[in-house]
DNA sequence: TTACAGTGTCATTCT
DNA sequence: GTAGAATGACACTGT
């Protein structure tokens, strides 16, 4: 930072530009204000720079081959350094095509510049060059054209995309007279540019010679551009006059890997280096450089939708390459990549869709449509209920809750069709998908969350299926009841087969619910599984809901959620204790009607007991009274006399009456006992 | 087609 | 006052 203020304080504030070109991520939170300060109090012509414009260039957008400043480090001789501090700051190398024809455009128009610098001695360096060359553009226009080329036509593969990257790049110069000599170089009529380009194509690899031989018509070039920069007065062109154009050329060309090099190792170019190969003192590894190349040309067809389009198919393998390249980085660096989407609009895209494209191939439609349509709801005034309804008319149109089916799909996402399954198959690859289609839906959440609710819900589809079959395995048979279970084995048979039916039913219904509301929070990315939502006591629902920076509608929806899965388990409950006191109470009836029955065969058989112990007591008496006589001899007459125990065990023979007189004076005196 | 059982949900009351 | 539980009533669905 510390060296690019001084670039910056020395009028090469488009160094800044070009590191953003490049790929450099400034971390803008400390390097913009004090670019700003610089670029507002620089005194300089380089004040004139709007920061919008260094803003806009710094995602790409205003990336153009011919950079129209690059002239300036070019004649101070400084574009080496440039390039150094570029990498010193960790920026990948420039892709070198259009390193290459970058580089050409600017040495031409430094030769014009040059040119003009020589006939009016009073120009100084840090006049404006795009004011420079306007008119002496047009006398380079054929070369650079044809330096553009040939530098596009040695573009990796696919020569068919890069001519439609170097039209986009001719249309914005003179199309006129680049296309004219474009048709005329591609009719063979031309020149070592084209000749080389198509012995090239038919090579895709590309050798450091490439570089170093180059076309006649540019080393003319080169070799003008170097004669008239060193032909040029200039107060800071000391470097430049120790190093010519060609120098720069492999300067740029020879540019060590990042990983080797320092700021130390940036060495004072002075005279003494004149002739002497930059890589005999750098630790030169151009195909490493040249390997990590940040694709420029996404960069600025991202730029434009329309190209964006058609770029979008070629664009796969370098993404996947880019990919392949950030696999072994920190998923939290990423994260910060994409914290700089503010500042670096066109990162945000390339970044949005390489995870987008790479994640969405192959999803469910169904899953997409339904998102589509949350979002839209959201956009156009979320309106709860109608997602409800949305979601509630999916899952309740023939929605198969056959779990296994759906959790067997996750494996293979592309492979279920939106009709078999709905959207049920979800993975955890889909759920984050879903996340992000839905952030803005969801009313925004910070990043942070955004990253708690993709790491909840991105767990793996171990989550899924932990939810889906713990949930199947949900008891829902209590209706069946131990008594109803302890019943003869004919009942139990019965009752088996009636509570399969009844559990499977059970389960699909509860599946359908659990799904719809589980599909509901994860459309309004609620971060927090159903059934937690629903279990979890009222304490921790209340401390989850406060550590969640959740919204209304989400906290209604939520408590929705939880209110209604309350009152399921409540019904559900409340149905079960009524059937138990159903079956209790059929139950008591039948044992109180088996204890009845008891007591009347009880109380028939004492009955019988009680006539029979009469029938012996009567043929007792009578026995006893034939056995007895009076003082006369005579039978004494049972109807006249009676038995009386005594409590001592005597027995007596009483007159009746005596006896019943007897009788009734013990019952009145226990009467009045009592 | 109808009857019925099971279930979810809402509204209300109770705790 | 609030939240949960309990429950009656209703609608829906599958058998």
């Amino acid at each position: 930072m510390k060296d690019l203020k001084k670039y910056m304080t020395e009028g090469l504030l488009h160094f800044t530009i070009l590191l953003s070109l490049v790929g450099v991520r400034l971390d803008f939170d400390s390097h913009l204000p004090p670019i700003r300060e610089i670029i507002l109090g620089s005194s300089s012509a380089y004040s004139q720079i709007s920061f919008h414009s260094l803003w806009d260039t710094a995602g790409g957008a205003s990336l153009h081959p011919k950079c129209p400043h690059l002239n300036s480090y070019v004649c101070e001789g400084a574009a080496r350094r440039l390039l150094l501090e570029v990498r010193a700051l960790g920026g990948a190398p420039i892709p070198r095509t259009e390193l290459h024809a970058w580089l050409l455009q600017a040495a031409q128009d430094q030769g014009a510049a040059a040119q003009s610098n020589s006939s009016d001695s009073s120009s100084e360096l840090q006049e404006e060059p795009t004011a420079q060359g306007t008119d002496r553009d047009k006398e380079h226009d054929v070369e650079t054209a044809d330096v553009l080329t040939y530098s596009y036509l040695h573009e990796e593969n696919d020569t068919s995309s890069l001519e439609q990257d170097t039209k986009l790049r001719q249309e914005t110069r003179r199309e006129d007279n680049v296309l004219g000599r474009n048709a005329a170089c591609h009719k063979g009529q031309n020149t070592d540019p084209c000749t080389e380009s198509n012995r090239n194509s038919a090579n895709s690899s590309h050798s450091l010679d490439e570089f170093i031989h180059l076309p006649a018509e540019t080393e003319n070039i080169l070799e003008g551009m170097n004669e008239n920069a060193t032909s040029t007065a200039q107060p800071t062109s000391e470097i430049l006059q120790s190093n010519s154009m060609r120098e720069i050329w492999q300067d740029f060309l020879f540019l060590p890997d990042l990983q080797d090099i320092s700021l130390e190792d940036i060495h004072p170019v002075g005279n003494g280096n004149n002739g002497l190969n930059p890589s005999s003192y750098f630790h030169v590894n151009f195909t490493q450089a040249v390997s990590q190349d940040v694709s420029l040309h996404e960069a600025m067809l991202r730029s434009d939708p329309a190209l964006r389009r058609n770029s979008e198919t070629r664009n796969f393998s370098s993404e996947e390459s880019f990919q392949q390249s950030n696999s072994s980085r920190n998923p939290e660096a990423f994260l910060s990549e994409a914290n700089l989407t503010g500042l670096f609009p066109y990162a945000e895209n390339s970044i949005g869709n390489l995870t987008n494209q790479d994640l969405l191939s192959g999803f469910d439609e169904n899953i997409f449509d339904e998102i589509n349509l949350m979002s839209l709801a959201m956009e156009e005034g979320f309106d709860p209920v109608g997602v409800s309804e949305l979601f509630e008319a999916d899952s309740d149109s023939g929605l198969s809750i056959s779990s296994s089916h759906s959790l067997s799909s996750t494996s293979d996402s592309s492979s279920t069709s939106a009709g078999e399954e709905g959207a049920v198959g979800y993975s955890s690859d889909v759920e984050s998908i879903s996340y992000d289609h839905l952030e803005s839906a969801a009313g925004g959440r910070l990043l942070e969350h955004n990253k708690c609710c993709r790491l909840e819900y991105q767990v793996d589809s171990d989550f899924c299926e932990e939810l889906l079959f713990e949930h199947v395995h949900h008891n829902h048979t209590y209706s069946l009841l131990p008594q109803q279970l302890k019943s003869g084995p004919e009942q139990c048979h019965l009752w088996s087969t009636e509570a399969c039916k009844l559990k499977n039913r059970c389960d699909r219904d509860a599946d359908k619910m659990f799904i719809r509301d589980e599909r509901r929070a994860r459309a309004l990315r609620i971060p927090f599984p159903v059934e937690d939502i629903v279990s979890m006591p009222v304490d921790v629902f209340n401390n989850l809901l406060s550590q969640y920076y959740l919204t209304d509608i989400q906290i209604s929806v939520v408590r929705d959620i939880r209110r209604r899965g309350k009152n399921k388990v409540a019904a559900q409950n409340c149905r079960k204790r009524k059937l138990d006191a159903i079956l209790n109470l059929e139950n008591d009836v039948c044992q109180l009607q088996a204890q009845k029955a008891n007591l009347l065969k009880e109380k028939a058989q004492c009955n019988k007991s009680v006539s029979q112990m009469k029938q012996k007591l009567s043929d007792l008496y009578h026995s006893i009274f034939s056995w007895l006589r009076d003082e006369q001899g005579r039978p004494v007459n049972p109807s006249r006399y009676a038995l009386r125990c005594h409590s001592d065990g005597r027995i007596f023979i009483v007159p009746r009456g005596a006896f019943k007189l007897e009788h009734k004076t013990e019952e009145q005196k226990e009467k009045k006992q009592k």
